[in-house]
DNA sequence: AAAATTAGTTGCATATGTCAATTAATTATT
DNA sequence: AATAATTAATTGACATATGCAACTAATTTT
């Protein structure tokens, strides 16, 4: 049991470290632009990389939260500017997220950063591994979503 | 930049859903028995596996986070009374964290959700697969600490 | 003895998140 | 067409988590 447990452990205290690494370069981001927190990016990026029109229902799916987690997020980053509500014409229940050119702008900063991080993480691991990697993540990732 | 981005957030994502559902799974608990956060499961497991004695400080450092949330996560589970504070003879200053015996039975009916959750998420994985994600993890979280 | 450091504590602010109830709009049913 | 059911978004109440800065008490350094 221990080494199958220890494992688990192992991954969040390494997701820590990211996320601890990720949070603290943004700290060193530049004062003066638009900061965003984990969970904004996350969010924001998500809208960005669908290819069709999301709605907040969709993303509170996507994202596996409430809708009103969703909501206040969204709230958070429209505040920001970074992203609009647009009501559907045809079902006004509907609002489309729509990712504004400043929501473009500070998420392609934040990219980079992350981006970055990447590099930094992988440095030193072949390629060989890397895809390995990769795949096993999706393995467990498909076995995750069935929890 | 795109495919080791998606890795990063991938597994952000994949971390998620795994404590998404160890939550769940901790919400359908037995109800007459003590119920513990996932933040509390995590601390209270560290305590646990260290082999010297620890203080706040140290759990602060392993888990890191700010000490106060340290103290407060503390403070939740003194107060189910599985962990308890015992002062340091020779340095007043300092509190060892000491896991009750109720401390104990709990952890161990969470350990095995745990425990449960990664046979779950390792389903259809080779022995070699899992080896090498260890491996790989390891580095990672080499290179994570240098963020 | 005074200054500096250390461990723990407290207050305050913020972020995140769930659940349940409500509103408004749309669709299905009688 | 009127009523009922469903859907998307919203709001309120509440719990958890977390960091920062200021503070206290104990110990160590100077």
């Amino acid at each position: 049991m221990e080494k199958q447990n220890l494992a688990l452990m192992e991954l969040g205290r390494l997701m820590r470290e990211i996320f601890r690494g990720f949070k603290k370069r943004i700290g060193e981001q530049n004062q003066e632009d638009i900061k965003i927190t984990a969970e904004q990016f996350h969010l924001l990026n998500a809208i960005n990389l669908k290819q069709e029109e999301v709605i907040q229902k969709d993303m509170a799916e996507i994202m596996g939260k409430d809708k009103s987690a969703i909501l206040r997020l969204i709230d958070s980053l429209e505040e920001k500017e970074l992203v609009r509500r647009a009501v559907d014409k045809n079902d006004r229940r509907k609002n489309y997220l729509m990712v504004t050119k400043t929501g473009e702008r500070v998420l392609k900063q934040y990219q980079i950063i992350a981006f970055q991080m990447m590099e930094d993480i992988q440095q030193g691991l072949s390629v060989s591994d890397l895809n390995t990697f990769r795949r096993i993540i999706e393995h467990i990732k498909d076995n995750a979503r069935k929890l």
